[in-house]
DNA sequence: GTTCATAATGTTAACATTAACATTATGGAG
DNA sequence: CTCCATAATGTTAATGTTAACATTATGAAC
């Protein structure tokens, strides 16, 4: 079945030692010019392929790439994938592509086969329900390289590469406020990760800036999928009319598909009943019947920048622990009540 | 820095013998329960991670399954990493994710690079511009377990699963056809792909079958791409207004999307100058101003039976070749001319 | 207290490769 | 022709694990 040719099987066809083989095929010096071509061409003859698996028994290095995300699915993380894949292609690196399905378990499940199959490094995006950060620790003590992106674990001693959250998200809520909204509500992401804190963080901020009511109520943990904000919207229209927010903040672009379903679902118009802005800047959000305002992340700069990361913590030993933060930029639609006519 | 405990190490630690060790960690027989206990407790305390490097030369098995996608950015090819993935997942296999990004060479590289870290089997959809045939030949004969998906290059002794190409590009032509369209346009895949060639197969049959004309002009090679589809477009609509085309088959969305913009910037609308069709149901394509008409392809489902009968291939050594043909489903929308109203 | 079956543990070699050291050729200087 | 530097090639051991065989301990039957 694997009839893989070794380094042994070409140098005993041709009667030399393994190591003159090894040499040849690996361009060392001190190889006969002669003997090198006779090698190389009876290794292509004999169909060789240098076996990856013994190199990195002897050089305890598998160029090899373990990344983690939570959703496959998500627009936002095929992105940041694409953007890592970029810098990974230009190196000699490898890429395992491992999926948590938003579920903890299953992201230290893979993770531990990840370290299994000693990848050089870890790129890692925590599932929404995360909380054991003993083990993110144990993790990073254990030496492994690991950056964090998007959804990271910050000040336990590793790399996060994310975006300005907090300014994102007050930035957003002042857009809303500016066009004159006053009962805000928002769909918040998971409280246990950085990047739900810094967005609710920041949609805070901006109410309070301006002196604009704060109520529990008009805070729903929606997470970050589409029937998680569709069921956090329907929770929040569940209150009596006279409470219902004019304006409603996402935590990101799906949870706001998923609430204007619900909205819609409820009559409601948008934005004449119930605005709303997003997080993401998802593919779909501009093909929406109300387009939706929203936060344009820089997906693939982030997959780039983290797998950079990476790569020189891997590289080199000296590299420091660093949070890397990109800016993202607004994306004014209809949703918000801007371009209204359109 | 890579302080990785080893069998040996918790050998010595205890006093016992390497196998004793390895026996008690792998759950063999033989084992005293005590001493089992013991090492367990060791392996624990010391951090031990199992080397998967090691197994795997010994073993000749990898557990590792390497995806080589045209496109990562293309929806359609998420969705069957997706599928992918969930299969995997299932099992004890991982997964190296690499992209040609329709890049025939590229492709040839990364395969290669799968070979070397001697994966136990590649899952494979071909570049746009792959035409060397020799060269897959040459890596099925090498008895690496290959299974193509979506972009097959078919009896050359690898099993394909792809969907039904011809009999669908067939029904979706002949739906415009049935609108009463006469004068029909295709903007086609590359010829050296199954896919390209059953799909403009299908295209022309159902013009011949309706005695249709067919016209060399009005077959434009558009690649798979948007940027493809809107070049291909402008190719056709530079012919003589008289000689415009009233309807467009698109070798799939992307491309139709491309062609779409084109057809707006003529100044002309889509559904009434021009109808067009694609082919993906991609997700976009509900969400455009004017809905797509297209095909939808189970690339979920897809993902799952490639590998799952990889994982077949690899288990089983009397595995047989198989091509899977899986059947699509015709999502009418307005852009073809139906629902006109809406 | 032998004997012997079997459970428990140990030893060796192998997987494919390379680093480090060892040996053997080569050919020019004297 | 001998010497010797150096180029070319060879040998050994190591990477972490396990299969296959080898040895030792255990304890029950006689």
């Amino acid at each position: 079945m694997n009839s893989n040719v070794t380094l042994k099987q070409i140098a005993e066809a041709l009667g030399v030692s393994t190591m003159t083989v090894s040499r040849a095929i690996n361009k060392k010096e001190n190889v006969d010019e002669k003997t090198r071509k006779i090698v190389l061409e009876k290794a292509k003859s004999m169909g060789y392929t240098p076996n990856h698996v013994a190199k990195s028994l002897v050089s305890q290095k598998t160029h090899t790439i373990g990344v983690v995300i939570p959703e496959i699915h998500h627009t936002f993380f095929s992105e940041v994938v694409s953007g890592i894949e970029a810098v990974v292609h230009e190196t000699e690196y490898e890429l395992f592509l491992t999926n948590s399905g938003e579920d903890a378990n299953r992201e230290k499940k893979v993770i531990e086969a990840l370290r299994s199959k000693r990848v050089d490094g870890i790129l890692l995006s925590c599932a929404e329900n995360s909380v054991d950060f003993e083990y993110y620790k144990t993790l990073i003590k254990s030496g492994i390289n690991i950056v964090f992106f998007d959804r990271c674990v910050e000040n336990i001693g590793a790399s996060c590469v994310s975006i300005n959250d907090e300014t994102s998200a007050f930035q957003i809520t002042k857009h809303l406020i500016d066009h004159g909204y006053k009962k805000i509500a928002h769909l918040s992401g998971p409280k246990n990760l950085s990047i739900g804190q810094e967005r609710f963080r920041g949609f805070k901020r901006a109410l309070e800036e301006h002196k604009l009511p704060f109520r529990n109520d008009w805070i729903v943990e929606s997470g970050f999928r589409e029937d998680g904000g569709f069921n956090a919207m329907n929770t929040i229209l569940d209150l009596p009319k006279s409470d219902w927010p004019r304006a409603v903040v996402a935590v990101n672009d799906p949870a706001a598909f998923g609430a204007m379903k619900s909205i819609k679902e409820h009559g409601l118009s948008i934005p004449d009943d119930v605005a709303i802005v997003g997080f993401s800047d998802d593919i779909r959000a501009e093909l929406m019947p109300c387009p939706l305002t929203t936060v344009q992340q820089p997906a693939f700069v982030l997959g780039k920048k983290a797998a950079e990361k990476l790569i020189r913590l891997i590289e080199h030993d000296d590299e420091p622990v660093e949070n890397i933060e990109l800016v993202t930029k607004m994306m004014i639609r209809s949703s918000c009540g801007s371009h209204h006519n359109s």
